[in-house]
DNA sequence: CTTGACCCTATAGTCAACTATAGGGTTTAG
DNA sequence: CTAAACCCTATAGTTGACTATAGGGTCAAG
C-alpha cells in the first residue's frame, strides 16, 4: 500500500471495513487523515500499521479504550510497554478466573447430564418445572458481568 | 411469601428487582399476574418458583429466550427435559470450545510476559508501536462472536 | 392532610464494537 | 454522457439483559 490511498483500499489492505475505519477515527484510535480536494480521506502506511496494531491488541483481548490509551502513550513519546505489561498481567488473572469458572461449570454440566440418563424422561412430578435443570446447583457462575443485587 | 404479594416483596423474596420482574413479564417469561383494584400486580408463590427457575437456568447459561421456550413447553403440558438435555449437551460442547480457546490464550499471555522480562524496557525501536504486544501471535482468539470479514 | 414508601406506564439509556441506512457528491471506464 | 463503483456525513439499529428516567397514582402512619 502506498501513500495517498483512499479508505476502501486501506480497508482491503488491513482486512477491515470502511465503516470500521471511520468508526475508529471517531473514537480517536486513528488520527484524522489528510483529505483530497473533494474531501476523500487519504492515508499513509502509518494508518495501516495502526490498524494492524489494533488487531493485534484485540487478539490480546484489549478493549478499544485500552488500545486508545496505549496508542496515546506511544505517540506521547513514551514506550507503553510498562503499562502494557501491567495490563497483560491483569488480563492473565482474568483469564485464570474465567478458566476456573468455566471448568467448574463443565463439571456441573457433566454431572447433570449423567444423572439425566438415570432418570429417563420421568413424567414431570407435579411441582417441578424441569427436574433436569433444577438439579443444577445454583453456585454456578453467571455470564461475565452478571451482578446480583 | 404468601399469595397476593406485591411486586416489591416478590423481588425481595426472589433476590431480584422490581424492574427485572416487569421486564420478564414483557418478554413473556412470567405470565401477567392478577391486579388489585388500583392496578397493582398481585403474585402467587408460583411466580416466585418461576423466578427461581429462571435463575437456575441462567446459572446454566441459558439465555432468556431459551428459558422462555423451556417454560412454554412445560406449561404446554410436556416435560421439557428431552429438549433441555439437548440444550445442555450443546452448552457442554460450547464450554469445551471456550475452555480450549482460553487455555490457548493463557499460554500466549504467559509466553509474552516471560519474554517481557528479558527485554526490560527497550527504548522503543523506531518502527514498533509496542514491541510487547507485537510479539503476540495473531492466532489468538477474539472475543466470542468476533467475525472477520 | 401531608409525607414517604410503594406502585403504574412508557420510553430511553447502558455496554462494546460494530453495522446499516438515508441521502447525497466524485471519479473512472466505456 | 451515463452507469458503476467509489466516497462523504449524520443518524439509528444490533445483541442481551437489564437499568434509569419522567411523570404520574395509591396507601398507611402520624
Amino acid at each position: 500500500m502506498k501513500d495517498g490511498t483512499r479508505i476502501g483500499e486501506l480497508a482491503r489492505a488491513a482486512g477491515s471495513t470502511v465503516q470500521t475505519i471511520r468508526y475508529y477515527e471517531r473514537l480517536g484510535l486513528l488520527p484524522s487523515p489528510a483529505r483530497s480536494a473533494s474531501g476523500y480521506r487519504l492515508y499513509t502506511r502509518e494508518a495501516l500499521e495502526r490498524l494492524r496494531f489494533i488487531r493485534q491488541a484485540q487478539a490480546a483481548r484489549f478493549r478499544l479504550e485500552e488500545i486508545k490509551e496505549i496508542l496515546r502513550l506511544r505517540y506521547a513519546g513514551r514506550s507503553p510497554c510498562d503499562c502494557v505489561r501491567k495490563m497483560l498481567e491483569q488480563r492473565l488473572e482474568e483469564v485464570e478466573r474465567e478458566l476456573a469458572d468455566l471448568a467448574r461449570f463443565r463439571r456441573v454440566l457433566r454431572r447433570v447430564l449423567n444423572r439425566s440418563q438415570q432418570l429417563p424422561r420421568l413424567p414431570h412430578s407435579a411441582s417441578a418445572i424441569c427436574p433436569l435443570i433444577e438439579t443444577i446447583p445454583s453456585t454456578g457462575r453467571k455470564a461475565k458481568g452478571g451482578k446480583n443485587k
